[in-house]
DNA sequence: ACAGGAACTGTAACTTTGTACAGTACAGGA
DNA sequence: TCCTGTACTGTACAAAGTTACAGTTCCTGT
């Protein structure tokens, strides 16, 4: 990619300052006004070096019609917002969006999220789950409505609390198995509700 | 929040759908023309209505400035795009950004990147940190030019390789540790450099 | 000394948008 | 039945925004 000036830089770097403030881009006059050009064309000009030098796009007549083109934002794939439940409520109904406590915004191929389920995160409250290395404070990201396999991780609800658990199958019958010889085996995996298969983990050292 | 119309619905999900394939959003003609509306006057009170009804906002006269306000929305902070590198160049130069292999974009709050700072992601490889529960293929997220305190997982490069270590003192002097009974315990943190701290880590099943 | 590019000024169209206002049609509730 | 809200049509205009062209200044490489 060739190389920018210094004021093309500064330029461009106007330009994603404000479309991250304003979620849209500047015009040539909100860019002219800024770096206190006298004249508009002066900032269609860098506009268009910056475009011929590959670092915008644009579509012409349209207003702030500006998209960045940086090497990283290339590589970026779509961003999911997903909902952060203290627990999941059991009913798992339509509107629930507004009772999340938080949200984690990834892109999907980080995470492997599959379009169209139901994606959520739950905190990992307690040591259960130490012997696959989930740990007390982690964040799992959970898919509802996924059929779990054989030694998925996935999240119940027992006694109307979120419990993480490895899902397996004994004598053709299905059973939650906890990861630490502290908690009991085996529970049969029909008496419960199966929220989510867990896709990802995320743990925030400090 | 107050209840959309099916019609004011349909109109929303255009302007997510438009926003989101061409980065900005549709002006109100285009917006008519979508919806085959023989006046701009049709897509101009829709917008009015949803903006009233608190789903969206504008900048009266400036064009484009359509701004969603989903509860999600309002939740997200700002996302970082941290590059994913398969080994960092010993000398971390400022234009290693086209070497990265992939990108994570992730929000700030999430993973708690401080800004300002350096921030990179590397994959885990091996299991010389099991005994902090970090995987074989994990994803750990860095943050170069952070003073490590004592405890604090590292990345650091030995041998033109990249390792993750915990950083330890003992009589006052640095040292690294692997977190597994396999490898040799310490090596004195001096005699190499350490790239990053590790701040986060993310971990993808299946 | 000269050519050429970068970085502007200044002016003038011209197009795209947003805004305003006057109506029409229709459905549901008082 | 009348009233009100939703969902439009149609026309007109002004503001916001883009495009075009003719210059000027300064610096850098030849």
């Amino acid at each position: 990619m060739e190389k920018l000036t210094p004021r093309q830089q500064e330029i461009l770097d106007y330009i994603r300052n404000s479309q991250e403030k304003h979620k849209h881009s500047p015009s040539l006059r909100e860019i002219a006004e800024h770096f206190s050009f006298r004249s508009v064309n002066a900032a269609r000009e860098h506009v268009n070096a910056l475009t011929r030098k590959g670092y915008l796009s644009r579509n012409p007549g349209q207003a702030r019609s500006l998209e960045l083109l940086d090497p990283l934002g290339k590589l970026r794939a779509r961003i999911v917002d997903i909902p952060l439940f203290g627990s999941i409520p059991a009913g798992f109904a339509t509107g629930e969006v507004e009772e999340a406590q938080g949200c984690i915004s990834v892109d999907v191929a980080t995470l492997g999220v599959k379009p169209g389920t139901r994606t959520f995160a739950l905190q990992v409250r307690g040591d259960s789950m130490i012997g696959r290395n989930i740990c007390d404070g982690d964040y799992v990201i959970c898919e509802h409505g996924l059929t779990p396999r054989r030694n998925d991780v996935v999240a119940a609800l027992i006694d109307n609390e979120n419990t993480l658990k490895t899902f397996v199958r004994e004598n053709g019958k299905p059973y939650l198995k906890a990861e630490n010889p502290k908690y009991p085996a085996l529970i049969p995996a029909t008496e419960l509700v199966i929220q989510g298969v867990v896709i990802s983990l995320i743990r925030k050292f400090d």
